[in-house]
DNA sequence: GTCTGGTAAGTAAGTACTTACTTATTCATG
DNA sequence: CATGAATAAGTAAGTACTTACTTACCAGAC
């Protein structure tokens, strides 16, 4: 490769030109985060993050001693980068009023946003999680575990309130969280270009929202049938009573 | 290695003694799944493939003449190996007896039997569609296009007959598979340990099912509020005019 | 001068894939 | 039934190239 070209190719990525340490080690990350995003860890080769950062492969470990770590800086970086958005504060509003909807339809729309606008993380997350990595694992449990808390809590306190139906919270949370995010990793990941279901953002939150609180089934009962639910015998709550629910079939 | 403890590993996984060509095939292709749906296409060496199959790596190009036919071979295979169990028969009946809750519930127990026993698979899957292989997309393409036709099908059908809401049939599909395939996908890639939710196939199936048909609200409206949907300016229904329903709102 | 950001040119251990050769199995034939 | 060519399964030891990571050296700002 000609000296010209290389030039170019880093004049692109702010690489070529000498740069103060903490700078150059941004960028790097920056770079590296790119690639290993689109080709996983071992996918992707330090020479090509030198590359395409314009620089020689020995700076990469200059500034990272290994591959390991410089994979570990960034998932370091971005877990909590990531944190900028609390999803407790944006629906903090929603949640003092009471609004179901407003609460489950801005989360989802506040994820859906989120996921679209850092699809590199997502990627990243998705492919350390494959390979075991247990900053994924880490990041799960801070971020993830906390959202099912938050949430749940929520849940459990409209249940006490008579507003929601006695479904155990963690699975109703599941229910909600992995339409959500099933909806960006598909966008993201399987159907980049919409064709099994394109819509705006705003829509799928507030669609989401709605099937959750209010259902499929019209609640006139379309048709003279049995009420969904009565042949089932729902396993005792009991069970695994891991996070049963203070259920209390209050209204009504 | 000593011959001694290679015939042992051998045996272990049927290497070691000669082989039909046949047999040899797709014993290796079992290994090799194995090891990509760990660890990935650039994760996993052929020279690991040939030690856990118990023979020399030669073999392996006797058999495939580049790793990546292998791994396209093993992809092949298990995305016409799925294909054995036809969602659309396993709940044929009760879409005949159009029972809401036997169609979700059993689909959805289905695919999450499914996923559990076939981890490897689903792994498998992620990892190609992360690393952009055409035959993710082939999969993708072929089966879950189907499913969303299917179910899509059945709600528009339901909708017809008045005991259906008239939201997009695409969005009712990507809310109820996001869930189900999420729950998998969380089963067995971040929350092994079930510390999030512990629940049996069977209950999640279940609940999943009745949270999308009857909503987590009350119907009588716990509290004296604004039903869901009140203040939203729900999205013109012609803005997107890709698959709206044929609505019609037939009972009441 | 002496840090500091940078490079060119390594190195040892892998990597996918080949070659030249050895063994076991099959099976028509004398 | 024995036999021996044909064929298929298998291996050890390569090849050419890539990988993560090092070493020895350089140029400019303070």
């Amino acid at each position: 490769m000609s000296k010209a070209i290389e030039t170019v190719k880093a004049e692109t990525t702010q690489g070529g030109a000498r740069m103060a340490g903490g700078e150059r080690r941004a960028q790097i990350l920056c770079v590296a985060m790119r690639l290993f995003s689109q080709r996983g860890f071992s996918g992707t080769t330090t020479k090509e993050i030198a590359q395409e950062a314009g620089v020689s492969e020995a700076i990469i470990f200059r500034h990272f001693a290994t591959k390991q770590e410089l994979y570990r800086a960034i998932l370091d970086f971005k877990s909590c980068a990531v944190g900028v958005v609390d999803p407790r504060v944006c629906v903090a509003d929603a949640i003092r009023r009471k609004d179901d909807f407003a609460v489950f339809s801005g989360l989802a729309r506040l994820l859906i946003d989120h996921h679209e606008q850092d699809t590199e993380f997502m990627r990243l997350l998705t492919h350390s999680a494959l390979e075991g990595h247990e900053l994924a694992q880490m990041f799960w449990d801070r971020n993830v575990r906390d959202l099912y808390d938050f949430l749940g809590g929520y849940v459990r306190e409209r249940q006490r309130e008579g507003a929601m139906r006695e479904f155990d919270p963690a699975i109703v949370v599941r229910a909600f969280l992995g339409t959500v995010i099933h909806h960006s990793l598909n966008n993201t990941l399987w159907d980049k270009e919409r064709r099994l279901l394109d819509i705006t953002n705003e829509r799928a939150a507030d669609e989401f929202a709605r099937i959750l609180l209010e259902g499929v089934t019209t609640r006139e009962g379309g048709t003279a049938r049995a009420r969904v639910g009565d042949k089932i015998k729902r396993p005792a709550p009991a069970a695994r009573p891991r996070k049963s629910p203070n259920r209390k079939p209050t209204s009504k």
